[in-house]
DNA sequence: TATTGTTATACTCTATAACTATA
DNA sequence: TATAGTTATAGAGTATAACAATA
C-alpha cells in the first residue's frame, strides 16, 4: 500500500472511530445518529421540512417521520410559515435546546481522549490539515 | 471555540464527509454501510458469528439477519466449525471477494479528491497524525 | 449450567407512490 | 401545473426475549 492509500485508510478508520463515539453519545440519550444531526442542524436554523431534508440528504417523507418522533419526545416543534401556507418550519423546543447543549459537551468530552494523544502543537497542525480537506 | 474544540469539530465534519462517500459507494452496489463493513472484515477473516458480531458491535441476532441477506445475494456463506458443533463460520464467496475488491478500488477513487487537496508532504503528515490518533 | 446461533417480535430509518392543500 | 408536506406501505437494520443444540 502506498503512502496516499495508507493515509486514506487511516482517514476511514478514524471516521469509523469518531462515528462510533457519536453514536454512543446519541444512544445514551436514546437518539439515533440522524436524530443527533437533526438537533445539531436545528441549533442554528429553523428550516422548512424540505430544507431539513436537503441538509440531511433524505427524502421529505423520511424527515416527516423523524420530526414526528422527535416532536413526540418534546424536542422539536413544527410552526407554520408566514409567507407560504404549505410550508412548515421545524425548530428546537427549550428541552431540545437543553439536550443539544448537553450533547455538545458530552461529545466533546468523549472525543477529547482521541486528540489528547497528540501534543498541543500537533493537535493544531491536525486541525489545519483537516480544514484544508474540508474546503 | 478554542483550538482543541475546533480540531474536534473538524474531525467530526471530516468523518461525516468520509462516511457519506462510503455510504454512496456502498449504495451503488445496493449495500448498506454495515454490509460494507461485513465485506471488509471478511476479506481478511473467517470469524464465527459471535466474533463477527463483536467486531461490528452488534447483537448476534442482528448479525444473523445481516448474514442471511448477504448470503441470499451470494456474497457470503456459512460453514460449520470443526471443533464446536454449535459454532458457524462466515466467509466470502468468490463473488463476495470480487465485490469487495471492486469496492476497495471505488472507495479509494471516491476519497482521493479529498486528500488530493493537500500536497504530498502534507498528505503524509496527515497520515502520521491520524496513525497516532488510532494508536 | 453456560454458550452459540436462530427465531419471533417490535421499533426506527429509509424510499416510493399516492394523496391534500396551496402556489 | 408545480410544490410542500403527509400518509401508506415495504424492506433493511437493530435490540430484547425465548428457544434448541451443544459444550
Amino acid at each position: 500500500m502506498d503512502a496516499e492509500a495508507e493515509t486514506l485508510d487511516r482517514l476511514v478508520q478514524t471516521s469509523f472511530t469518531v462515528m462510533a463515539v457519536l453514536s454512543q453519545a446519541a444512544a445514551a440519550h436514546d437518539l439515533s445518529l440522524t436524530q443527533l444531526r437533526v438537533l445539531a442542524i436545528l441549533r442554528d436554523h429553523q428550516p422548512k421540512m424540505a430544507e431539513l431534508a436537503a441538509h440531511l440528504g433524505l427524502d421529505r417523507s423520511s424527515v416527516s417521520g423523524l420530526v414526528d418522533r422527535s416532536a413526540k419526545r418534546g424536542l422539536v416543534r413544527r410552526t407554520a410559515s408566514k409567507d407560504d401556507a404549505r410550508a412548515v418550519h421545524v425548530s428546537l423546543t427549550p428541552a431540545g435546546h437543553r439536550l443539544a447543549a448537553t450533547l455538545t459537551v458530552e461529545i466533546a468530552d468523549a472525543l477529547a481522549p482521541l486528540t489528547a494523544k497528540l501534543p498541543p502543537a500537533e493537535q493544531k497542525r491536525l486541525g489545519i490539515l483537516l480544514a484544508k480537506l474540508l474546503d
